[in-house]
DNA sequence: TACATGATGCCCT
DNA sequence: GGGCATCATGTAG
């Protein structure tokens, strides 16, 4: 984990851009939660595209509101919500600031911070399977690394004092799949899912 | 003020 | 493979 404190942090200009082509490029990036002196951190395998116009699955589709204001604002920051009475799921904006569109971040590869992860999700790892319980899904990432709406909604992710971040340390994809995103019934079809191909820490094949 | 809904995960079978 | 917990939000009335 000595590392992570040397990569670099993703600047604004990153986010910047079609949600599309964002989601593209957060595969391999990492995720990184600042947990009092520790580094929880998560390698980026599956995310999911949605976007500010033309996509009824999206939260923005029905215009600004208090919830999704986030999602309006400048790029970079975290559009946390509650959903299904249980779970948090994190989101980046994207776009300009007036303009929405977001990736939803879906599945991590756990990298750092393990035992801490296993801790806050009440797993124990005894099998090599259990790795897998700890992030992989949008509510399991969420709960790894402590990221509560309450906590990190509006958060500005590319701040240099933000304790919730996204580095990139040069790891290169090999092969990304699209696919039709998970658990929505609007605009269902829409291929806007993307995995690194092969990795087995995606949410589902 | 009431109600339907959901970008999920867990615990059964 | 299916039921269900559980609640914030948006919309209707």
């Amino acid at each position: 984990m000595e590392k992570v404190k040397a990569i670099k942090r993703l600047p604004p200009q990153f986010f910047n851009r079609d949600p599309r082509r964002v989601s593209r490029d957060l595969l391999g990036k990492v995720l990184v939660r600042r947990h009092g002196r520790e580094l929880l951190a998560g390698r980026i395998v599956e995310v999911e595209a949605y976007l500010g116009t033309g996509d009824p699955a999206a939260h923005a589709a029905a215009g600004r509101t208090v919830r999704n204001d986030v999602l309006f604002g400048p790029p970079g920051h975290a559009y946390v919500y509650f959903i299904y009475g249980n779970h948090y799921c994190l989101n980046v904006s994207c776009l300009p600031d007036g303009v929405p569109g977001c990736v939803l971040i879906r599945a991590l590869e756990p990298v750092g911070g393990i035992e801490e992860m296993a801790h806050a999700r009440g797993v124990s790892l005894h099998r090599a399977a259990d790795l897998r319980k700890l992030s992989s899904g949008p509510g399991r990432l969420a709960e790894a690394l402590h990221i509560t709406r309450e906590r990190d909604n509006g958060k500005n992710l590319t701040s240099a004092d933000s304790d919730l971040w996204i580095a990139d340390d040069g790891y290169r994809v090999r092969r990304v799949l699209i696919t039709k995103r998970v658990g929505i019934r609007k605009a269902a079809e829409m291929r806007l899912r993307y995995v690194i191909a092969g990795n087995e820490f995606v949410s589902q094949e």
